[in-house]
DNA sequence: ATAATTTACCAAAGCGTTTTGGTTGTCAAT
DNA sequence: ATTGACAACCAAAACGCTTTGGTAAATTAT
């Protein structure tokens, strides 16, 4: 089945046929369907390669699924799926292509993004794993080709977003740990240079400041993300150096396990001579006993809303943002202190 | 750049110049050298919606991500990357376009599969998340697309598929916990109309029956999948009833959630009391204490071998099958008991 | 009644390839 | 010297669509 054919059968020229489908207004009402009529009982949809060919766009949306580093990892992997999962909502609604590339490292990443521009043409991207300064934006911006970042580099940002609001989690968990009158608050976070990781420290240093508590540099760790176990170690020992400790924060789910053995390994009750509070925990929330307090996003509406913002770019061209609402899970392992 | 400006650029037709990129034989060496080295020099490559039209061949693989069901659960997405990364090797080196659609239930799946054909004209798919009977396999046939599956079909399989030896791997846990002197073994599964949930339940019921053990089916249990927090009371039950089980095989890492948690709740000790051996457990497996032992298989090599079966096939037609290795991984969750 | 505008349609060009069916020139075989 | 085979190249058609630049008929304005 074609637009030849289909016209021939509707006694109209492939013109016509096109523009009734592409929904101009030089086609009457009562043609065009007539036209949507047979094109559905013929089975009848464009050729996409055609009509990219003639058009030159694609329609198509490109998204490159790194899988080093932080996405290799299995409880992270969590995250994508919850933003696929949102954007496949708007994206069957909106019948936009989708054009999946993979980068087991940086450099293939940044290759990725260059062959979704220049071969596949691809006319919209979600750009993601962003770098505190990331080379790829100006690519996009100087190939004018419209974009979402999923996430955020650091400094003037000037275009549009979806992400975490990573600090103001931290600062919300900092409240409500305040709330409950722990002073003593260790953060185990994984390397800086994710910028996710550095927003989440800067609402972690804010907070200690509004609440006029000192940093202890003691207090605060960053570990590779990889490994549970050296996270357990060095959390075992950070708070065999600091008893004063009474709470804990972590950045990551693997971080949150660490923690969670290494209070085993020293026989500290979680929820009671210890508080463990961590990030987006799904997995590892429910499994430690008792069940990990955590704070979640709702990481599935970050996907919606990229495409949401992708589709709008073709109306406005202004730079639209969106943040994730988060929320404290209250489970079983964070206590209340006394007063002092 | 197009191939009429390299050509121009060459001083030679576009036919030559198609035709040198296309390894044709009647180009010659130092023409076909020269084409290569300007094509690169230029960053010339086809422009793929061109040469699929031309051609009628798009040179696409197409991948339907289910979003409902077991996929929809976070610990089975590790599955799902797994055999992605797997592909992503192959793919590169193939230079295969890659085309993934979603499905949020199995209306929507049969449909993308559909559009995947019609509409996209994909000629390669990879088939997942199979059914007991599936529909599926027909349309692609009658097609004549190109297809592995990922996972089998009961019954006759005249096709090329990848999978986990699901009964096999039963056997081997069965054999392990044998050889421990177990015999009262419990079997967690889910729902059999996952086959691979029914290959396992094969395997299990096999080896009792090689062994001599008779079925009791107090012993076997099929929970949904979804919650840890069901699992758990439903084996609180069995234990409760049945006190002479020593052992307890998990086929999802849900289950063993449910079963540490039952143990914890019972004051079971783990490895002791009560032997633990779960189904893939790379996030659970290492956060239990102790230790859970399981059995892996090589489900990165599943996404390679698939691309490798897909790729062969233009050259010869036959069926091409793969099963993926599997593994027990001792840690300290199964204990050997006296022989009595 | 005529001019101007609007409505509804269409032929043909063009998008960047691949492929078909050539042609030309060279060389070995007769 | 002629023929046949082969190597190396190419012009033009085709793929299925969108878009441009029309035309003819119907409607409205003068």
């Amino acid at each position: 089945m074609n637009i030849k054919i289909l016209a021939k059968k509707l006694r109209l020229s492939i013109t016509t046929v096109s523009r009734a489908l592409g929904g101009y207004s030089d086609v009457s009402e009562t043609t065009r369907k007539k036209v949507i009529k047979y094109a559905k009982k013929y089975k009848y949809s464009p050729n996409p390669n055609a009509s990219s060919l003639a058009s030159g766009k694609s329609n198509t949306l490109g998204f490159v699924i790194p899988l080093y580093g932080l996405n290799s990892n299995t409880l992270n992997q969590a995250s994508f799926f919850e933003f696929i999962a949102g954007m496949s909502t708007k994206i069957h609604s909106e019948n936009i292509q989708f054009f999946m590339m993979f980068a087991n490292n940086k450099l293939e990443e940044k290759n990725a993004y260059e062959k979704l521009i220049n071969v596949q043409k691809v006319d919209k991207i979600i750009l993601h794993n962003l770098k505190k300064n990331d080379s790829r934006i100006g690519m996009l911006k100087k190939n004018k080709i419209k974009f979402v970042a999923w996430g955020r580099t650091q400094g003037l940002i000037d275009y549009s977003w979806v992400d975490l609001d990573n600090e103001g989690s931290s600062k919300l968990i900092m409240q409500y740990l305040i709330e409950k009158n722990h002073k003593h608050i260790a953060y185990i976070n994984i390397e800086e240079n994710y910028n996710f990781a550095f927003q989440r420290k800067q609402g972690y240093l804010d907070s200690l400041k509004k609440n006029k508590i000192k940093f202890n540099k003691n207090y605060y760790i960053s570990v590779k993300h990889e490994d549970p176990d050296q996270s357990s170690a060095v959390i075992q020992k950070m708070l065999n150096k600091n008893s004063k400790i009474t709470a804990i924060i972590c950045s990551t789910e693997y971080s949150a396990v660490g923690a969670i053995k290494a209070c085993n390994q020293l026989n500290k009750k979680i929820g009671k001579d210890i508080s463990i509070i961590t990030f987006d925990g799904p997995v590892v929330g429910t499994l430690a006993n008792p069940s990990l307090t955590a704070i979640t996003h709702e990481r599935k509406n970050l996907g919606h809303k990229a495409i949401e913002i992708l589709t709008d770019m073709d109306k406005d061209n202004r730079v639209h943002t969106h943040l994730a609402k988060a929320k404290i899970i209250e489970r079983g392992s964070v206590c209340k202190l006394k007063k002092n």
